[in-house]
DNA sequence: CATCATGTTATAAT
DNA sequence: CATTATAACATGAT
C-alpha cells in the first residue's frame, strides 16, 4: 500500500508544535498507516490505523506538499512524514500555522465541534441573520474574520465578499436589510466555493472580475467601476474597498 | 532600513 | 458570561 509511516522528520520543535506533544507524535505516528485526510477550512485532520491524528493549520503561509521519495528537508520544512512513495511536508516560512498530535478511537472533540465551514449548507442564511444580531457593534467585514462564525475566511476573502456585495467594511450588522442578508450570504457561499476551487486547489488566481487581482495591484483600480481603491486599517487588518461601488 | 503581507488567536477590557 | 478591542507571533518581499 505504501501507506505506512515509515519515518517521522522534525525541525524547528517549538513555535508551529505550540500545543502539540512532540514527544507522543514522535513516538506514536511510525508504523501507523494513513487512513484519511479530513479537512475543514484552513485545517487538516489526518487519521491513521490505531487510532493517531495528526492536526495541521495552514495559517498564511503553511503549505502542505507530497513530494516523491526520496525526499530531502528543505528550509521552511517543519515535519516531514516519509511514506515509500512519497512524502507529507508541512512547509511554513512565518510560522503562524500549528501542529498537533492526538490519540484515541474519535476525531478529537474540538474537531467534531467545528462550526459549518461557510460553503456547507448547514450555515444558511437563517444562522447568518442570528449572528449579525448576535454582534451588532462589529463592523461587517471584521465580523467575517472571526473564525467561530467563519472558519477559513481569512482577510482578501472579507474584502471580497464585502465588494461583491457592495457594501463597505466597516457598515454595521444592524444596518443591513432582510434582503441585503441573503444577499450577503450567497457571496459568503459563493466566495468561499469559488476560492477553494482555484487558489485553494492549486493556487490559480480566482476570476478576474474579482477584487482580488486588484487588491494588491499596482494602482490599484476597481475592476468593477475603474475608480481608485481605497486601503485602511479596521480592527488591526487592511480593508480594501471601492468606495464608488461600496456603501 | 522601514513598511507591509493571501491569518489567526491569546489576552485584556467593557 | 458574552462581546469587543488590541497585541503578538516569524519571515520574506519591496
Amino acid at each position: 500500500m505504501g501507506k505506512t509511516v515509515l519515518h517521522l522528520e522534525l525541525h524547528s520543535k517549538t513555535r508551529v508544535f505550540r500545543g502539540c506533544d512532540v514527544a507522543a507524535l514522535e513516538d506514536g505516528l511510525p508504523r501507523t498507516k494513513l487512513r484519511k485526510i479530513h479537512t475543514h477550512g484552513k485545517q487538516m485532520l489526518f487519521e491513521f490505523t490505531g487510532g493517531h491524528w495528526l492536526w495541521l493549520h495552514l495559517g498564511m503561509t503553511g503549505s502542505l506538499s507530497a513530494p516523491a521519495q526520496p525526499y530531502e528537508a528543505a528550509k521552511h520544512d517543519h515535519l516531514v512524514l516519509h511514506l515509500r512513495d512519497t512524502a507529507l511536508v508541512f512547509k511554513d516560512p512565518r510560522q503562524f500555522g500549528a501542529v498537533r498530535y492526538y490519540e484515541g478511537k474519535e476525531p478529537p472533540g474540538f474537531w467534531q465541534a467545528l462550526p459549518p465551514e461557510p460553503q456547507d449548507k448547514d450555515f444558511t442564511a437563517a444562522t447568518l441573520k442570528g449572528v449579525l444580531a448576535r454582534r451588532p457593534k462589529t463592523p461587517l467585514k471584521t465580523l467575517l474574520l472571526d473564525q467561530a462564525i467563519f472558519p477559513g475566511i481569512g482577510n482578501w476573502m472579507a474584502d471580497e465578499i464585502m465588494w461583491q456585495t457592495k457594501l463597505l467594511p466597516q457598515r454595521l450588522p444592524a444596518t443591513l436589510d432582510a434582503a441585503k442578508i441573503r444577499e450577503l450570504h450567497r457571496n459568503v457561499q459563493k466566495v468561499a466555493k469559488v476560492s477553494l476551487e482555484t487558489v485553494g486547489k492549486d493556487w490559480s488566481d480566482p476570476p478576474k472580475s474579482w477584487l482580488f487581482s486588484h487588491r494588491w495591484a499596482k494602482g490599484h483600480a476597481c475592476p468593477r467601476c475603474h475608480g481608485a481603491l481605497a486601503r485602511e486599517d479596521l480592527r488591526g487588518r487592511t480593508a480594501c474597498w471601492c468606495p464608488h461601488c461600496q456603501h
